[in-house]
DNA sequence: TACAACATTAGAGTATAGTCTATACTTGTA
DNA sequence: TACAAGTATAGACTATACTCTAATGTTGTA
């Protein structure tokens, strides 16, 4: 499929799309056979790293985390040890996310409580 | 305390800090009394906020919602209603990126074993 | 009193992650 | 075949969150 379908199917605009080209996440194959034109061709391996990088990026991975986490889900030039180390890394830094996370619930429901308490 | 002590303190830069100043998330004191300066006071409170920025920028909280967190937190002239609707957002936000973040570590988790066993 | 250390402001520069514009060529349909 | 719609590339522009520089003035200690 070409650009414009691939952002019809993901939601992703065509730029944002380039973008991602140009960041090395992903990679649109041209039609050698074709001469007249220069255009790229995505299969749908690339909508799934599409979503990926959607969800990856929603909780607050950067674009070259994402290209390390893509490149142990997709690149079959790294040995599997590498792959789980990458994996490895990303699930402990989720979890560090998450504690944090809970620690910032836990302080803002305590304010909350108190605010209402000193207040009524 | 003047700025480099606060700065010491909280290990946020002078520069970090004046750039929190300027966006409104601190407030330092001008002592009216001393007229061959201009310089900047802060207190305690000001240790607690940069701490508070500190742990909110960790978890992904931008600087504007910061803002509002800390309006809640420590300004005065919003009731106490409009106060628990601020934390009560930060709530729902903080409990949807758990929700996200432990869907990608399954995942991840998931990816890795399939890693794993497709290539031993 | 010299001078190093510290303070202020304005504004420039950097990194990340897009977002948009301009230019130019190609393709598909009325 | 005209022409709207699609595609590519380069590069400008934006927003966020710093980070640094320059210019200038103040404070405290040897």
């Amino acid at each position: 499929m070409l650009i414009n379908e691939l952002s019809k199917i993901t939601g992703i605009t065509a730029h944002t799309i380039r973008f991602y080209e140009k960041s090395g996440l992903i990679k649109g194959k041209r039609d050698e056979t074709v001469k007249s034109n220069n255009y790229f061709h995505y299969d749908n391996e690339t909508v799934e790293k599409l979503e990926l990088i959607r969800d990856a990026k929603s909780v607050g991975f950067t674009i070259s985390e994402i290209g390390e986490l893509m490149d142990a889900w997709y690149n079959n030039k790294i040995t599997v040890e590498e792959k789980v180390a990458v994996l490895d890394e990303k699930l402990i830094s989720i979890d560090e996310r998450i504690k944090q996370l809970k620690q910032m619930k836990k302080m803002i429901s305590q304010f909350k409580k108190d605010v209402i308490e000193d207040n009524c």
